[in-house]
DNA sequence: GGTTGTATTGCAAGTTCTTGCAATTATTCT
DNA sequence: AGAATAATTGCAAGAACTTGCAATACAACC
């Protein structure tokens, strides 16, 4: 698991500043145990620091988003979730119809990345894709 | 490739109401060759109807998303294309640094929608997927 | 430690998409 | 064809997210 530390040296590293709000979204994130939302995040955040606005919420998510440090999961229905780098990863198998989600493993999709690898040179981030599609139960009605 | 009128078939069947938006909508994005966004459809819709609500055209496309007579695309940076179920499928790898699109083949996943439906009884629709990474150039910065 | 340059922030306004509700209209049944 | 009924629409307000810009504050350099 990559810790706080780490992703600090990082951001410093390429040029970008610690402020205190990267540093509580950051803690927010890390310390989140499921798929956190941009608005749970700020909820947690001005709980220490009431001043922070919720745009520096988005534009610190997108931020991170861009450097790989988070990940972001479609979790249908217009909601949106983060999930830390270093923590497990999963897929979701979500149902377009009655919304049920199932999680899947991660190496279910190893062969893919290996072969856009090699086909595309294209380093895919397979770690928590959300594929849509039809559950058991509903491919019956 | 499905016909206007096997879809609105299929909807009447179900259901739901053959109304003059609906019919002007699914036409928009029959006639288009790209991911046509919900805006452009909006757009070409009220050059013909002008009074059609922008309300509708989500409505709509929830609805027909639903059905899976349309695909939704997430196309990176925020935007979202719309595609007809009949004509041809492929996948798209989004760098998620310069934002650059590289097309591939609709084959490149067959396996994993053969995997998902025998271990887990899930219709995956693997049509349009986006899959999110680091393009060969961003790799190397 | 003070100064300087520039990334970052807060704010407010703007987009994009969603939702509740009353009015409208497609469809069904006579 | 006309009446009944229930899905659909337009409207307006709201939620979620984005963006331009001036003020602030981190980090680098003396």
């Amino acid at each position: 698991m990559e810790s706080l530390k780490d992703i600090t040296g990082r951001l410093s590293r390429q040029g970008y500043r610690i402020t205190p709000q990267r540093m509580i979204i950051l803690e927010s994130i890390e310390n989140s145990d499921t798929h956190i939302t941009a608005e749970d995040i700020y909820a947690e955040v001005i709980k220490k620091y009431p001043r922070v606005n919720i745009s520096t919420v988005y534009r610190t998510l997108e931020l991170l988003k861009q450097l790989g440090l988070i990940y972001e999961i479609d979790l249908g229905e217009g909601k949106v979730g983060y999930h830390p780098e270093g923590k497990g990863h999963h897929h979701h198998l979500i149902c377009r119809k009655c919304h049920s989600i199932i999680d899947i493993n991660e190496s279910v999709l190893f062969s893919v990345k290996a072969v856009l690898l090699q086909a595309f040179n294209f380093d895919a981030d397979l770690k928590h894709l959300a594929l849509f599609g039809l559950c058991e139960k509903c491919r019956k009605e």
